[in-house]
DNA sequence: CATATCCGTAAGCGATGGCTTACGGTAAGC
DNA sequence: GCTTACCGTAAGCCATCGCTTACGGATATG
């Protein structure tokens, strides 16, 4: 519920975004991730963090280094949402465009 | 590209996304969605243009009315990178997995 | 032409967000 | 124990955002 909610805000910065899509690759420390990224450390730290409290990744500790790993739980989330609202939104979509063909029918044939 | 991330920014807002979803049961006014919404006609409006420049939703003027609807287009453009990325990620995922149980067994056996 | 309806935009304000620097805390190596 | 490596958090700054009120434009109606 809340959950997608935060998935969108978290997914929407884009240097966010950047982080996520650079897990997909596989499972990277916070260090790592900061060397290839544009930003300092903290800041992708705190990426991080509000990644992992929308469900998005997960954490493990390794000796003094922070791992973290995409959560394949919170894309199916998402994934479900979105192929729910697809259904209905064109279903409706299908059937506007049927209504709006038959009044212009109406219109035209007389 | 851009689209994406403007996508992804749009849904982000909980009000904004509350707009889109009311417009996937069907095209209506900016007024008829602010009488349902409990902010302004002028904040509705502005959402309606940031999910218009999302490419989300489609503008129709009826008079002086003007009709908003949603764009399947949009959905089909986040849904096609979800999937890529769900491709992506869980196949690096279940190749972690394999990785580690890997690591384990050959730690735990002898 | 005058009025009313419906709507977009500008201006301004309070809140949120992302970034940096500075600091403290934990685990490994000597 | 001391140092080093790695990381999370706090504090502060500046930009962005969502909201409101005020205004002006466009279209139907008399």
């Amino acid at each position: 519920m809340t959950d997608k909610h935060l998935a969108f805000k978290a997914l929407a910065d884009a240097t966010r975004r950047d982080v996520y899509e650079r897990l997909a690759a596989g499972p990277k420390a916070v260090g790592e991730l900061a060397l290839e990224l544009p930003v300092t450390r903290p800041a992708v730290s705190q990426h991080l963090k509000t990644l992992k409290a929308a469900g998005l990744v997960t954490e493990r500790r390794e000796g003094t280094r922070r791992v973290y790993q995409i959560d394949p739980a919170g894309l199916g989330h998402m994934r479900a949402w979105l192929d729910q609202f697809w259904d209905t939104a064109l279903t409706a979509f299908q059937a506007e465009v049927a209504r709006t063909a038959k009044r212009d029918r109406r219109k035209k044939g007389k």
